[in-house]
DNA sequence: CATTTTAATGCAATTATGTTGCAAATATAA
DNA sequence: TTATATTTGCAACATAATTGCATTAAAATG
């Protein structure tokens, strides 16, 4: 399999972006979750690696290009995960499910959900879908029993 | 009909929450709006009428006894509607769909519409569903044809 | 490989947003 | 009318986000 920082750096090139360390380290940090990831604990990892305004204009770069998609938490804290393929600057394929558990906090992407149709007033006419579930995940609903 | 001013009084006063200018303001302003409204909006309207720190304790007031309810809208603003009756401070009936309009940037509160029934993976349990909807309003799309 | 061009970073300063403590003012109860 | 309990507004503080600009680093060029 070929080695991961070259994909990233094939990914950033792809996009016009040049091969910084923080953009990696950004790029390194979050495919290394199964779940979205909250500015703030990127902020944390990142530590004196990065400013926080360079972490600040690399998630905005990376949202730009459809690398990465924002969601945001029940509390407006923005969480970020790495799109997957279907992804670009032009069409973001976000329309997955969105799960965030109450008792660890994670937000998973559950992106073999589809969300169903909506009927929705007449006039009304639907773009996008952003769906946001709340509850206990897997894992924890687990622990509980 | 009775009167809007009276009826607000009654409001606040089952709530146990006193009849004070601030608070009939803001109720007076979010009824007379066909949409969720922008804190920051709020702030303008009431302008000197009102301080800022105490608008954020009167959202707080309202929405703890459920008399509003907040949605954070794409850029984790918040905003806030008058709740429909079935609403209290122990629940919250707030499954319904946000209609985000990428024109006028209102915020529709779509009563009527249901959220269809969700699969999820298995182990996951879903306690709320929060499902926001982005696009052109009714309004919106009429005058672009 | 040296040099030029372009983009990205880090720092400082600024602005915006949200919170807390407390004295003064106001609404309701007595 | 007075007493009690809330609510307000101010000031201070804390946190989060944005902007401008000089410096640094990456890619393009010859």
């Amino acid at each position: 399999m070929e080695n991961k920082t070259e994909r990233f750096e094939k990914l950033l090139v792809k996009n016009g972006l040049k091969r910084t360390a923080p953009r990696l380290q950004v790029l390194e940090i979050l495919s290394g979750r199964d779940s979205a990831t909250s500015q703030p604990y990127l902020e944390q990892v990142m530590g004196k690696d990065a400013d926080r305004v360079t972490l600040y204009r690399v998630l905005q770069a990376f949202e730009e290009k459809g690398i990465i998609h924002k969601v945001l938490d029940q509390q407006g804290t923005a969480n970020y995960a790495i799109c997957s393929d279907g992804c670009s600057a032009h069409e973001h394929h976000d329309e997955h499910v969105h799960f965030n558990c109450d008792n660890c906090h994670k937000i998973y992407c559950l992106d073999t959900v589809k969300i169903p149709a909506l009927k929705v007033p007449a006039g009304f006419k639907v773009e996008h879908l952003n769906l946001i579930a709340t509850g206990l995940c897997a894992n924890c609903s687990d622990k509980v029993n």
